[in-house]
DNA sequence: GATGAATGAGTGTTCATTCAT
DNA sequence: CATGAATGAACACTCATTCAT
């Protein structure tokens, strides 16, 4: 159960960066380095004031060059917030549990590490979600990539729930792609108060803990590991 | 189960509004006219560009008023937002199911009562709510009101978890307060997909059974009505 | 024969100005002056710079406002550009002879009489023509009716030629419209040289005197006054 | 009469580039294949773009280089459009009819002639001619040359009507410098208005028939190839 | 109370030119 | 010779807010 959870920002990173958005590479070392500082800058820099009141020339200042060099490497602010997100997609993204091993005798343990390893994840980039959010509420093409994110995380998850009913473990009442959209939510948002709101009193563990109790109860999976009846 | 889903934006609203942020009302019928005049102008605009690209000079054309007029009734753009967003507070708001009336016997009729009206109360301000999400991510004000409102709300679910738990509908073993938080985002981002981001596939009917469902599933509460074994 | 060269810029200027570029003007007797005063300072700098060097702060700068109040009253460079040329139009338009009064046995006379004023007129506005110059190549609308004054110009002069041929004052062999197309550069070209470019060496009276002879004998009207045999 | 109307860009090329604002030319053979590939692009980036509006990246990217290397055979944007003028001029100048030889006994001829070949020249170079009144516009050096370059012209076409009026071809009472001034400028504005501003409705024929006889009747050279009475 | 003119700091972006490699 | 990264001054335009009338 991998990615469960889906519709939350961190596990839709593979397709968050429209990779087509951002130019190719520099050639030389120097250039290299010069393009690596603004993104970590840049970083930086969104992260405290946020994408809209950033400044420009608080990214090159920082990476120590000048506000020309910044349009050697990006054609706009919204290509280097591409950047910055496609540089931290591969952070963002839990190492993911392989789906097809999965032994079903322990949904219960390997939901549990999945939803864990995506916790540490959000918990790691929960500046960047925030800014992720603002830049959706305002760039059309930030919002439209987010939608078919979301949606194809959704068919993902539903696809395993089907299997999950199938091999006898869950509900077969259920409407896969319905119930997905509904779980996927959960330990997002929980992630998403906690982390990037710093919504204090509750705990890591027991945001975990909670989201996984609720799916499997949601889904009709007996903690105990067995078929349902 | 009035509440349940309250991490959405809708049912917050009674708290959306900080009521100390807004000056008092006009004497004059004049006046009283002239704030509504800006007050619907303000979002129209709002909802067609997003607060961050409005512009006041646009709510005071539609309103047949001078800029300096707006300066009259509000002190800043924040503040006539604020406005905008106590004046949908009330449509916004669903009647409300007491709370103490409630006949636990059918708890799974009342959710989706409950539900059902949630969600229409959504799709009416639609647009209304992607604009708050905006705000939220960059004024602080917003954001911690935000963050206010949905532990009150899942504090209300919570208690009302708790009274189904100890008039045995409920699974007693959960913690009433982390189960709220989990299912409270539910019905809430499925309704901002499908109204908000206008998102196709999900009917309106298939998101409130879905929800519901999964409430009494994650609650344990049997579908039949009775109590639980 | 008033117009008869009119393909250069200062007869043309009836039509050089779209106004329906130009918004509304100020209310109050505040924004009347604010408003001259801008588009005073403009066509100092305009003739000082040029166009395209000129900054928008040295206007406002000179019109002793801050460069939001530039866009109190103008849109862009462009549009205060236009109120120049529009405010620059009545003068650079000498009185214009009548053209039905014309009396047809003093062709020279009124001719000679007409290209003076032409010509003073082109002197008050030497670089102002120079200036339209630089923009036509640069603006396409500028570029656009430019061209289309240029036609109705060359229309309009040879109906006069074609009037003189039905008289018979002028050679009938001609074709009124390409004949009026070759004469009508000639002064304008020469005014330009003197006066735009400020090349030495030809009077005021020489050029006048000199286009008035070309046209004359380029139309086969007898010097005399009298009629062709 | 080749240069008749010499007021007129093509003609003037000849003066046209101050060669001396142009670098000695590469040693190598493949020096010269860079330079020959950056000044064939740069004609064809202004001709689209217009000097102010091009770019030398552009530039360098049509010429297969880096923008360094184009330093290494210009020192300027200005350099590399004189070198495109001078790379021009060959084409943009016909033949040319030998002065000395022209038999004055078929004055219509040979001027017919002769503005036949520079309109074919002009129409080969409509771009260019527009480009350069841009340039002229923007920078004195440019204007200067140009002023020099009308003055000489005029001087060698009054020359040509001194020549005509000695052998009692033209009117003898014309001033051959003012009459050269005022007639210089015929062609080479109709070959402007359809070529350069691509203006319909006149052919390439009726202009050149039209100005030869604009240019006989002013001179008064009888048509039939007879000497004045 | 109403008006609308005045403000001006703020910022993304351009591009000819230089220079270290 | 060639490269392409680095430079940085320059500038048009925005818009919330103030204030004189």
């Amino acid at each position: 159960m991998s990615e469960a959870e889906a519709e939350d920002v961190v596990r839709e990173l593979p397709t968050l960066v429209d990779t087509s958005r951002v130019r190719e590479m520099p050639t030389t070392a120097r250039g290299v380095r010069t393009r690596a500082a603004l993104v970590a800058t840049a970083r930086q820099v969104f992260e405290r004031d946020g994408f809209i009141n950033s400044r420009l020339a608080d990214i090159t200042a920082g990476a120590n060059c000048s506000i020309g060099t910044f349009y050697t490497y990006f054609d706009s602010k919204e290509e280097i917030f591409t950047a910055v997100m496609q540089a931290a997609a591969d952070d963002m993204l839990h190492p993911g549990l392989s789906r097809v091993d999965d032994d079903l005798s322990n949904v219960a343990g390997i939901l549990e590490a999945s939803n864990r390893a995506y916790v540490e994840a959000y918990k790691r980039n929960a500046k960047l979600n925030l800014l992720l959010e603002q830049v959706a509420t305002i760039d059309p093409d930030f919002r439209k990539l987010r939608l078919e994110r979301g949606k194809a995380f959704a068919e993902r998850n539903a696809r395993w729930i089907k299997r999950l009913q199938d091999a006898g473990y869950a509900n077969p009442e259920l409407d896969p792609y319905m119930t997905a959209r509904a779980l996927s939510p959960i330990l997002g948002r929980m992630a998403y108060h906690v982390f990037a709101l710093e919504e204090p009193g509750m705990s890591e563990d027991a945001i975990v803990r909670t989201a996984t109790r609720v799916w499997m109860d949601a889904l009709g999976v007996p903690l105990d590991g067995s078929k349902r009846a």
